[in-house]
RNA sequence: GGGCCCAUGGCUCAGCCUGGAUAGAGCACCGGCCUUCUAAGCCGGGGGUCGGGGGUUCAAAUCCCCCUGGGUCCGCCA
């Protein structure tokens, strides 16, 4: 409802402004501490128009006319600012709208591609990669709440040097079988890794290898195909555990295979928009002209194919079935994807909007697959269930074994989601073991539990069974606390966070409004008791109860935590 | 060397895109609150030259330039 509030007070001011005798491009409102909205727009008219900045709010304010507008309450000049306050009609719409199921959304016509995780298939997810995760989920998760189709994939990067590497390490060593099968490769890939490096000589046989699988050799396929699906495999059971699920994986060989690579190359020879270079046999781009120092190669000198050519190939794959391509990359990818969006525009191919998000590093310094120095994503679930069984045991003795372990699991995966989706992308992160398993208020046990206590309430009243009818009668009006307007004010601005968060595409403004939401929740609940209310206001109370239920439910889904009922 | 990102109380962060009214949280520290809906909670307290310097502006944590420190990229790797 804080959207229609906000249109409202949009035409209101805009009209005001004109009948005041002034013109201004933006109506610069914002959400202030002082108001429901407020608006800086008088020290713009102050400098055209030469006048006091005082003297322009209260003329405006003098030629507001709000008798067409429910939901604005009072409009105030206060000093060169001018306040806008919601009416007391909006706290009651807002609450029967979320009570009636209709959170203000609609559903809009567009598929949305979204690429995230894409992580090598050389061994497991380590914390770094689900970063990458956690925020492409989210992200999937907001633009779905907001009404979009999001097709989600991962890019399968099995023709790389990485992959080869493990194929190659599968003929000289075992597979430790009693590890979890991503492990077991990464064992592997980090010994083929070594041996490389005591006997340079191998070197070659890599390179065949990667010839002979872009050539389709048929022994050479299958010892790839198996590898990667091993460790895709492994990668897929983690992601699963963070309650992540592709729609599709997509094999960059078969940009190969389907010969899209090698048209994009034919295209690039015919059409001349971008010069070619070729130096000792390997066909290059000049992108001087765009600003980039460095050719970009299209193949190399043995006329195989690289990655980056392999993704432009990926990439008009998506343009062609999405009306936007959202690639969610890390921020070693920033040079390369700027390349790459700078090619598809010559190509005449649909510009991806990238996500970029900093790395997360260990106390020691960074991590590194091939080294074998990372934290797997498996072993920080792991310890952070441990540590939740710990805390699940203590607190609800009383419950059944399997019920604490499905507590746990569910306290664990919102917490690591919530660690790393509420810190904006763009900051770098060291990794620290005791914020990971820190259950206190910035994190996703705080949320769980005032859902829990909404359902505990509830359930004492044997649930919210109230038909759509009867919503009506509820006297809603009674909520006017300070405690009980600040609630329902939260609970309005939903999706105006979700439509902000997807227009921006930083899922970290809906961590921010989750945590406000639930501080706004535990003050209500300490000063306003629901059971024992008078009769009306009871009523009222429980149903403002289950408004923050239905709202605190749904941002946590798309923060992809679960509601728990108890904790 | 060049490009991009980051720097906000002891620690971790929000706010920066779109400049405005007292810079917000959490952790840690100190002091309170379980005979009332789950204390993974609530209340109070101390603690900040918003890395440094210049500039733009009536107004700068926010925009521009320079510097410092950290990260990252600049492969016929992915």
């Amino acid at each position: 409802m804080f959207k229609q509030f906000k249109r409202e007070v949009e035409t209101a001011l805009k009209k005001a402004i004109e009948d005041a005798g002034y013109r201004v491009n933006d109506l610069e409102l914002g959400i202030s501490p002082f108001a429901d909205l407020a608006t800086t727009v008088c020290y713009r008219i102050a400098s055209s128009y030469k006048v006091p900045p005082d003297r322009a709010a209260k003329k405006i304010v003098e030629a507001m006319d709000t008798s067409d507008m429910p939901l604005i309450g009072e409009v105030k000049a206060s000093g060169p600012y001018i306040n806008f306050y919601t009416s007391d009609r909006f706290l009651t719409e807002s609450l029967r709208a979320i009570l009636k199921g209709d959170l203000g959304f609609e559903s809009k016509d567009e598929v949305i591609i979204l690429e995230h995780t894409s992580a090598n298939p050389d061994g497991p997810l380590h914390i770094g990669h689900i970063r990458n995760t956690v925020i492409g989920d989210t992200l999937a998760r907001i633009l779905r709440r907001a009404g979009m189709r999001v097709e989600v994939e991962y890019y399968v990067n099995d023709m790389g040097r990485q992959a080869a590497l493990v194929v190659l390490g599968l003929e000289r060593f075992e597979l430790d079988r009693s590890k979890k099968i991503d492990h077991a490769i990464a064992d592997v890939y980090v010994k083929a890794n070594r041996l490389i490096e005591e006997n340079p000589e191998l070197k070659s046989e890599v390179d065949q290898l990667i010839r002979r699988y872009e050539e389709g050799d048929e022994e050479v396929t299958a010892r790839f195909r198996e590898a990667v699906i091993l460790s895709l495999e492994g990668i897929r059971q983690s992601l699963l555990r963070l309650g992540v699920d592709h729609d599709l994986f997509v094999w960059e060989s078969d940009f190969v295979r389907t010969g899209d690579v090698s048209k994009i190359i034919s295209w690039m020879k015919e059409d001349g928009s971008i010069p070619l270079v070729e130096k000792e046999g390997a066909l290059m781009l000049d992108l001087s002209e765009a600003g980039f120092d460095k050719e970009f190669v299209l193949c190399r000198s043995d006329g195989t194919s690289i990655y980056a050519t392999r993704d432009l190939a990926y990439h008009r794959f998506k343009a062609r079935r999405g009306d936007r391509v959202i690639d969610v990359f890390g921020a070693d990818h920033k040079l390369i994807s700027s390349q790459l969006s700078y090619i598809l525009g010559k190509m005449g191919v649909k510009k991806p909007e990238i996500v970029i998000f900093e790395f997360v590093s260990l106390p020691e310094g960074s991590m590194s697959t091939r080294e074998g120095k990372f934290i797997s994503c498996d072993e920080l679930i792991d310890e952070v269930e441990a540590r939740a069984r710990i805390e699940v045991d203590k607190r609800r003795g009383d419950l059944p074994a399997e019920k604490r372990a499905e507590i746990a699991r569910a306290v664990a995966r919102g917490a690591i989601r919530y660690d790393i989706v509420k810190v904006s992308p763009e900051k770098p992160t060291v990794f620290d073991w005791d914020k990971a398993l820190d259950f206190e208020k910035q994190s996703a046990p705080y949320l769980q539990y005032a859902h829990a206590r909404c359902c505990s309430i509830l359930r004492k009243v044997g649930g919210w069974d109230v038909r759509e009818e009867e919503i009506s009668a509820i006297p809603l009006d009674l909520l006017r606390t300070d405690q009980e307007i600040k609630l329902i004010k939260m609970l309005s601005k939903f999706s105006y966070i979700i439509e902000e968060a997807a227009r921006t595409l930083k899922p970290n403004l809906l961590a921010t409004y989750a945590k406000d939401l639930v501080d706004s929740f535990n003050l209500f609940y300490r000063d306003c008791p629901v059971l024992n209310a008078e009769d009306d206001l009871r009523k009222a109370r429980l149903a403002l109860v289950e408004a923050t239920r239905i709202i605190l439910s749904e941002t946590l889904e798309t923060l992809g935590i679960e509601a728990l009922e108890e904790m």
